[in-house]
Order: C-alpha cells, then structure tokens, then sequence
DNA sequence: CGATCGTTTGACGGTGCTCAATCACCGTGG
DNA sequence: CCACGGTGATTGAGCACCGTCAAACGATCG
C-alpha cells in the first residue's frame, strides 16, 4: 500500500493558497454546446454549433489545485478540455487512495449526481482546463443538442468502461505485471490523443502510480527498473518510452504467479534517456 | 490471485447446456416503463405508469446461467429485478477476474454503449430477473417518461460511485481489512434492499470473493476465520452474521499495516451457525 | 547554491501465494 | 440405504515477494 505519509489532518489545514481558483471562474465564457460536444471527442452537428451556451462556463486550474474535493457539495459536471487528474478518495484512516487519471475528454463529477456531493476529489497534476456544466443547464442543453447527449451517454459509458480496467491492473499479483499494464494503458490513451504511444510522459508521480495499483511506491521504482533490465523500456524519471511493445502485452498477459523473464529480451543495461 | 482452475478452454468448450436460455425470451412482455422506474428504486411519475411500453422486455435466468458474455455484440441495456450477478472479465491469459456484484436496482451493459459490445460478462449467482431495454428504445423511452430518464441518470451515478467503493475494497493492505470491506459492503447492500444488515447470505462462493479482492481463495478462507476468532462475526459457510458491528468498522478503517487485534474483542471460538 | 521533495536502492521481516491434504456437502446410482 | 465422485471450504507447510524502515541520490525551484 501507500502509506504515502500525508495524514488527513495535514492535508486539510494545509488548504492551499490557489485551492481559491476553484471557486468558479467563468470570465471569457462564451463556450457552445458545440464546444462541449468537441471535447468528448465527437463532431457537433449543425444544431449544436450555436451560440455560447448560458449556464456553460469554462474553468482554469493550475498544478496541484484541486477541482472538486471530496464532501464537498456538487452543482456542476466537469469535462476536461486539457491536463489531467488523479481522482482520490480519502480513507477514514487519513490515507489517500487514487482511484483513477483524468485526461481530456473525461467527464468528471458525474458520481456525485445521486447524492448532490463529491464522493471522489479531484486533483490537477498538471495545468489543467475543463468545462462546467451544472447540474441545472444540463436537462436544457440535452433537449437542445442531441448530440452532446449522445456524446454524454457514450462518455460516461467509456467512463465505466475505464472502471473495469482500472480494475484489471489491480488484479494482477506481481508488481512488474501491474505495471506493464499500466504503461500500456497510458499509452493507449496518448495514442487515442494521437500522440506518441511509445515516448510517453508521465503526468503523475510514482506515488500516485503506487497508490492507483495498490502497492508501495518503492515497489513501483523497483518495477519500473526491472521492466527496464528486461529491456521493456527505458525510464527516466517521468519520461518513459516502450522499446519492445511486443514483449510488455506478453507481460501483461500474466494474471497469477510471475512473468518468466522473457528469454528474448534484449538486455539492455537500464540507460537513461537523456544520457 | 485467484488461480481459479477455470482455463480459458474449458469454459469454452464447457458452453452449458442452460445457455440457451440468454436469448431474449420475454413471453409475458407488458412490463411498462414505470416498472422499470421502480426497479431502480424510484417512484414512477403519473405519465410513466402508462401502457406496456413496446419492446421493453423482461428475462429469467437461472443460477450460472449468463446473461452476457464479454465480446458478444450488445443491443440492450439490463436492470436487475430480483437475484444477483457477477460482472467478470476474462484476461489473455484464461483467468477470469471478478469486478463487481450486481443486484436489484442495478444496471447492466452500459459500458457496452460505446462499442457495441459487452466488454464485461454476466454470470447469475442464482435464479433472476431482469428487465431488457434495447438501445433502439432507449431514446424513446427516455423521452417519453422524463422520470425513466432521470432514474437512469442518477442509476449510473451510483454505478460509477460503486467502482469507486470497489477500487477500495482491493486498496487495502492486509487480507482481513479487504475482506471486512466486503462485508461491509455486503451489509450495507442489504440493508438498502430492507433485509437484515447483520445477517447475510453471500450469493456468491469464495473464489469470486477471492477473485474480486484480488488474494486467493484459501486467504479469503483464512481472513473469514481471522475475522471470526476475533469476535467479529460468526461464518459458516456462506452465511454471515455480524457480531459486533462497530469492531468491524474499526478494521476497515486500517488502510495500511495490519489491523492490531481489537483489545477488547470477545474471543468467541469461531463456532457454527448451524451447530 | 541550499532546501525540499521525489526517486532510487538496500536490507530485513512478514504476509500471502503456492502446493497439497482433509473435510463437508450433494446429487447420482448401485 | 449407503458407496461414489465432484465441488467447495478449510487447514497446513514452505518459500518468495513485497511492505517497512532507512539512507543516498537527483531534480526542481527559490
């Protein structure tokens, strides 16, 4: 586990400085349901393009600010426009525990609907812009623009989709094998992003890695040089790139026990990428 | 993990006979869209307790049966009336993996909306029920029955929040903490349906238990014995009762480490129910 | 350039996975 | 009625992986 040394009551006094941007902020507004419909990653039809949208506002935040913390009361949704998150929930016992990363075109704040508050907070790992529908606009926009319904429903569908993955990395028993899985799923997303889906930057830290797959962040540092001795990858620090693609899906294809050190493997002493 | 001896083969080839029964089979029909309101656990509106809705269906199936396999193209969406399922996903490698227990008021297949197919199987863990709405009506119903739409809404919310719940359950530590989360969970599922929150039956055997906490099926075995010869509940088999509820709280509040026996704990040798 | 935080690596101990045997429970058929 | 085989649950023994504690290293920012 994580056991990231971050008591409850550290983080709830230490609220910080810019925590104050997260108060809406809606200053160039002008956003479209077109917009929105955009940023799911669908192509607005002729209805939804619009004029700016009352109600539907846009948010910045900077690194580290949090978007929506957990408790607190709920009147909007959120789709990321740009950066990403780490979604966490705080244990009784003060330790956070991440549940899940954010990039764009992911709905957040959804869960919150059926009791009006946050279940998960919502932390910026880098700079970040969304768009905020509330909760009162959203039956209006809906009947005006099939298309941001349509592009909500299957949205919250990836959404749970993504659950389920989340799930699978946590199942797998060796560290090495969570790993790989989770690399493989960053790169999936950069690739859907139409970035590089082998030169990949790593927006979160190996805690919050830790914290997601549920084991401790030295045992992620540990993973990541292993992976690395079997010429999987190269790792430095944030930058990770997948040197033998082939070879990290048969990685992540061991469920129980440990993945027999691939004969094959190319041994590639772990160098650094900016050596 | 769970090693579950169910290679991918096997279960394959093994197709039972009481397959069958997943084709649509909704010979009574005259379900209406109010019903299925009130299966989500909402009170239908007037405009919804209308007529029977055309192609709003209902579906029995018994024990093991399954009511959607993974990969198989997906045209509805499901929502438990009575029983229960497990929602599992089978890896590359043969293993199946549990990710989540369904019951009344739940729904099923929506991740499939934006693919078209179920990326998650069902699997009844008894005799149940269900109600079947295609996706081609979905709309429709929606429209015509503002309530439908809004319990379906607040439905995925809760689906969503649950992952969550899920992901936490698998965060802990130690196999006792996981294990007393689950319980917990159980409980408290209960306890929303009306039934006995100290009391329970568990619908499911130890290897799914097992699959879903992410430890193997004898830990599962060893935690219930733990949890037992701390006083904390009675086990037999797959009947449960909860002896001192606010004890188990406590060890699910350990995140990390292990939970230190509670002091105070009543040392009741681990006795039968039935006994 | 110093301070702080994040990352890496080491050593050690413990928990849980593996393998295996036993028991309890059923439905079947002798 | 009682063997019989099959499945699921429980318990035991051994070993290895990973969590813990600790320290060194590196990066980033003031």
């Amino acid at each position: 586990m994580d056991l990231s040394p971050t008591p409850l009551l550290a983080r709830l006094e230490a609220a910080p400085a810019w925590s104050v941007d997260r108060h809406r902020a809606m200053p160039p507004a002008g956003a479209t349901l077109g917009d929105v419909v955009r940023a799911l990653g669908f192509e607005p039809e002729g209805e939804a393009a619009g004029p700016a949208f009352p109600g539907l506002g846009t948010q910045r935040l900077r690194a580290g600010a949090t978007l929506s913390r957990e408790g607190d009361p709920a009147d909007a949704l959120f789709v990321v426009r740009y950066g990403s998150f780490k979604c966490q929930r705080v244990s009784e016992d003060g330790y956070e525990q991440v549940l899940a990363f954010a990039g764009p075109g992911d709905v957040l704040g959804f869960e919150a609907l059926h009791v009006g508050r946050h279940t998960t907070g919502a932390v910026a790992l880098e700079d970040v812009g969304v768009f905020v529908l509330p909760w009162a606009m959203l039956r209006e926009g809906r009947r005006q623009s099939p298309a941001l319904d349509h592009a909500l429903q299957v949205a919250l569908s990836r959404q749970l989709a993504r659950a389920a993955e989340m799930a699978q990395m946590m199942a797998a028993v060796a560290a090495e094998v969570r790993l790989a899985r989770f690399v493989q799923w960053v790169s999936a997303r950069a690739a859907e992003r139409g970035l590089s889906a082998t030169r990949l930057r790593l927006s979160m830290g190996r805690r919050d890695i830790a914290s997601l797959l549920g084991v401790a962040h030295e045992t992620v540092s540990r993973a990541f040089t292993t992976l690395a001795d079997w010429g999987l990858l190269h790792v430095n620090n944030r930058d990770i790139e997948i040197l033998d693609a082939e070879a990290l899906r048969a990685a992540t294809r061991v469920t129980r026990g440990l993945p027999d050190e691939p004969a094959g493997a190319r041994r590639l002493a772990r160098t650094r990428l900016a050596a």
